[in-house]
RNA sequence: GCCCGAGUGGCGGAACGGCAGACGCAGCGGACUCAAAAUCCGCCGGGGGCAACCCCGUGCGAGUUCGAAUCUCGCCUCGGGCACCA
């Protein structure tokens, strides 16, 4: 704050560079002069450059958020200097957890925390200089902002793409709070690290699972997703499409006069359902597994086995997830007592009961194959299970596979020592008519042989599961729901949003899994709004994945109170053209928003379904070798950097120090690097300004100057910022080696500059006698015909070895090279007494003579 | 285990299949200075040679090619993601 309104002098001369000052000078005037915001309503050019807003915590901006504000707010600089109308707001992301249990640390309300720490990120983020547009600044803990928060999620309520459903969920004790699949990490809590207990508890869920073919279909289409490929990679695991078949395997007559089988089954007819992806080896399918969850396992227990299964299934139910999901993986599992029967065979199989086999997977029954899947193997070995080959290798000579060495002894009758899992190049065996069937055309044809039996048929799975989107707490946006004895769950009426968060103190949560806001009578009860009996709030709140789900869409309208954005406006500025942002919300922020996108497409809220026309991820910046963290002790604090060098260099050196999206090391000593590079170009300019004008340039620094204009250019479209700041540095150095000092070079080199050190870019730039804004200029052309030398050097190769260099006129033909070469003493050394057998010519680059 | 990404000087990193090491940091030598800092000039992968030059060199091993850091196959190491997903 101070920054900005401290007055400076600074006299016209050349004095050296002072960064603190130019900086503070612009960026006043940048406020001032309303530089950084386009009009809204009628730009020639709209380009949205967005990055991915921050989650305000106490400790300020990091060296990471700074990196990657600095790459993103450089690619909207350039974009602006060529031409564009570049809207780049910025928010904060400031619900959520994080920001709640730092509260709870301190014992302070994070209503009261959240904005100072929302003040000093605005302060940071103004001292970086970024080209953001302040008028349009969010914060998604602003009522104005969360009352569109629930306002969506009434329209997903209302189009029923949102329900509520008792369902066992992830537990962190010491946050005291449910989480998503995603935010446990090898079963314990993303955040603190606790070891997750299973709780169950009424939720309420998003259908993204009935989006996830449009999901993963977008990825591929080229006209609506340009997105860098290890996050569209990401998605596609994530998504976790595969093909399979649901088959049925009918429940054998043990088990339907089981007493219980009638009462949960039906009577006669039950089928167990499994799916799988391997229905080739349906034949070898030996025995059947339950998920302990799975509801037939009741009907299926005899008598006798009763004591035991409800002995195991008590000891699974109990299990946390950690020991469940990545424990030692000891298999374990107890017999039911029942069968089924193999639709393949006929034969009577046991079905047994183990918690392998998650219930949240397919239908949570499989078939075991155990001598073509791990895991049944496994389990078939320690239970003394039958092991069954239907699957042997394609024998040696056929085609495709005569490779007789690399696996012995999987012939058709040969035994299994352990699973023969190849799904690719082997054969069928033991399977009736499907022997010799290759694995993939085994596939195909049984599941139709099987589905002409009515016995099954082939299914799409996805790994993807519904939203989970309540949250236990108090730092978030209340679900907009009223529970009424005799109305059930009703909706908030669109017009009484927002539901206001209320003030409270005792906003820690507990044990009980209940929210803290319902210990608030004066908020808890109100009138129905249906038939305004007493009713019941919802005292969840959502995740704050669903806040930053839509912020994109909120940016261009935030002025607006009476609709969350404006149509025309989200016409003119979305899709988002271009976003930048970290990897680790590839799965996470990013398909979600994704989903609410196409949600808000489908009910004719958007013209379009894809939020995001371009993303990128940038790297990691890492401090030797190794990533920043507390407990390291190697965390840098960007503001003493930028206190001691100024925010320009340290941009600079922020950009030099790697490519953009992989990141880089920090070194403190690297930094001088740009600095002292700055004051060159600093002392070029004076001088220029002062003398340079009318003197004559050698041909080769217009070369020189043509070649840095396309490598600058082409290095910021492709975010390679570090070899544009190498091109412009060369250039600098070109120019004093050749004594140049010519204003209209100095110039350019200015306006190339001004997207990695805007606040310098403009002194440079007012220095030369401009008036309006470096960022008004036109970004510099290049001329294709002076990127190349008249006179060329091309390398002399003999056998593939550089021998020597001569120099020819520019698309000298190979006649005229070959005679140069020639007459050139270092080659005639490797060419004399041999024949040229061959040449091997490149215009303009590389001569290779092949001697013999 | 599976899926991505990456391995190049002392360090960060450059190189449409065509001079490996641009640019920068650090280091070394010199100029300026009473001295230091700053600045400027020069050197800076390894080995051999007085020298012009020569040989070796991009994680390892094969291959394709006139020519491979770059393409293909097989490994090794590191980073990231997913993971009892049937």
């Amino acid at each position: 704050m101070t920054d900005i309104s401290k007055p400076t002098a600074i006299p016209s001369t050349d004095e050296a560079y002072h960064p603190d000052a130019v900086e503070a000078k612009w960026q006043a005037r940048w406020a001032e002069r309303h530089i950084n915001e386009p009009d809204l309503d009628h730009p020639a050019r709209p380009f949205y450059n967005l990055m991915m807003f921050p989650y305000p915590s106490a400790e300020g901006l990091h060296v990471g958020n700074m990196f990657a504000f600095t790459g993103a707010d450089l690619y909207g600089r350039f974009k602006r200097l060529q031409g564009y109308d570049v809207f780049e707001p910025i928010g904060y992301d400031a619900f959520g957890i994080h920001s709640e249990n730092y509260a709870i640390k301190l014992g302070i309300n994070p209503a009261i925390l959240i904005p100072r720490n929302i003040e000093n990120f605005r302060r940071q983020l103004k001292r970086i200089g970024g080209m953001f547009d302040w008028r349009h600044e969010l914060s998604t803990t602003d009522p104005r902002y969360y009352k569109w928060t629930q306002w969506i999620f009434l329209q997903l309520l209302k189009a029923g793409k949102a329900y509520k459903k008792t369902a066992a969920v992830n537990w962190c004790p010491k946050d005291k709070t449910v989480l998503a699949n995603e935010q446990v990490i090898d079963g314990r809590c993303e955040r603190c690290g606790t070891v997750v207990e299973q709780r169950t508890l009424e939720q309420w869920f998003f259908r993204i699972t009935e989006y996830a073919d449009r999901l993963l279909a977008d990825l591929d289409d080229q006209s609506k997703m340009d997105w860098s490929d290890s996050t569209t990679t990401a998605q596609r695991n994530w998504l976790g499409r595969s093909e399979g078949a649901e088959l049925e395997f009918p429940l054998s007559v043990g088990a339907e006069t089981a007493p219980s089988a009638a009462r949960g089954q039906r009577g006669s007819g039950s089928v167990l359902k499994v799916y799988t992806t391997r229905a080739d080896t349906v034949f070898g399918a030996t025995f059947m597994v339950l998920a302990p969850e799975h509801p037939l396992v009741d009907a299926l227990t005899t008598p006798e086995q009763r004591a035991e299964v409800e002995a195991y299934r008590r000891a699974a139910a109990s299990k946390d997830l950690v020991s469940r999901k990545v424990g030692d993986r000891e298999k374990t599992g107890v017999f039911t007592g029942g069968h089924a029967v193999n639709p393949a065979t006929g034969r009577e199989i046991p079905v047994w009961v183990a918690d392998y086999v998650l219930m949240e997977y397919g239908t949570g029954a499989i078939m075991a194959v155990p001598g073509h899947d791990e895991r049944d193997f496994e389990f078939a070995r320690k239970f003394g299970l039958p092991i069954v080959r239907v699957v042997a290798e394609a024998p040696a000579g056929a085609e495709g596979h005569p490779d007789p060495e690399r696996r012995e002894g999987e012939g058709a009758d040969a035994p299994l020592d352990a699973p023969y899992t190849d799904n690719e190049s082997g054969i069928l065996a033991n399977s009736a008519r499907f022997d010799g069937l290759p694995v993939p055309e085994a596939k195909r044809a049984v599941t139709a042989w099987l589905e002409s039996k009515g016995a099954g048929k082939g299914v799409v799975r996805y790994r993807l599961h519904d939203w989970c989107i309540s949250r236990q707490r108090y730092w978030g946006p209340p679900i907009p729901i009223i529970y009424c004895d005799d109305h059930g769950a009703v909706p908030v009426p669109e017009k009484d949003l927002p539901v206001e968060l209320p003030l409270i103190e005792d906003f820690a949560p507990d044990d009980s899994g209940i929210s803290p806001l319902a210990r608030h009578e004066e908020w808890y009860y109100v009138p129905c709004p249906v038939c305004g009996k007493r009713g019941r709030r919802e005292t969840d709140v959502s995740d704050t994945f669903l806040d930053s789900a839509w912020y994109h869409l909120r940016y261009p309208s935030t002025e607006f109170d009476d609709r969350p954005f404006d149509p025309a406006r989200t016409r003119t500025w979305l899709p988002v053209h271009s976003y930048i942002g970290g990897n680790e919300h590839a799965v996470l922020h990013l398909l979600y928003a994704r989903f609410i996108t196409m949600v808000l497409h489908d009910l004719g809220h958007l013209p379009f379904d894809e939020p995001y026309r371009k993303f990128r991820a940038h790297g990691l910046i890492v401090k030797d070798g190794a990533k920043m963290s507390k407990s390291r002790g190697n965390v840098v604090v960007p503001d003493e950097y930028i206190a001691r060098w100024g925010a320009d260099t340290f941009r600079m050196y922020l950009m030099f120090l790697g490519p953009f999206q992989e990141g880089g090391d920090f070194q403190d000593s690297g930094i001088s690097g740009p600095r002292r590079f700055l004051d060159k170009v600093w002392s070029f300019v004076n001088e220029a300004c002062r003398e340079g004008e009318g003197q004559e340039v050698h041909h080769g620094v217009i070369v020189k100057l043509n070649q840095t204009k396309k490598r600058v250019t082409e290095g910021l479209e492709a975010l390679r910022y570090n070899t544009s700041i190498a091109a412009l540095m060369e250039l600098v150095n070109a120019l004093r080696a050749e004594n140049v000092c010519d204003k209209g070079i100095a110039e350019e080199l200015v306006v190339m500059l001004a997207p990695f050190v805007p606040h310098f870019a403009e002194e440079c730039w007012e220095r030369m006698g401009h008036r309006e804004s470096v960022f008004e200029a036109r970004w510099p052309a290049w001329d294709e015909e002076l990127v190349v030398e008249d006179r060329i050097e091309v390398v002399v190769q003999v056998n593939g070895k550089t021998r020597s260099k001569v120099q020819v006129a520019r698309d000298a033909d190979e006649e005229t090279v070959v005679a140069a070469a020639m007459r050139d003493v270092g080659v005639q050394r490797f060419v004399e007494q041999k024949t040229v057998r061959k040449r091997i010519y490149v215009a303009n680059r590389l001569l290779n003579l092949v001697v013999g």
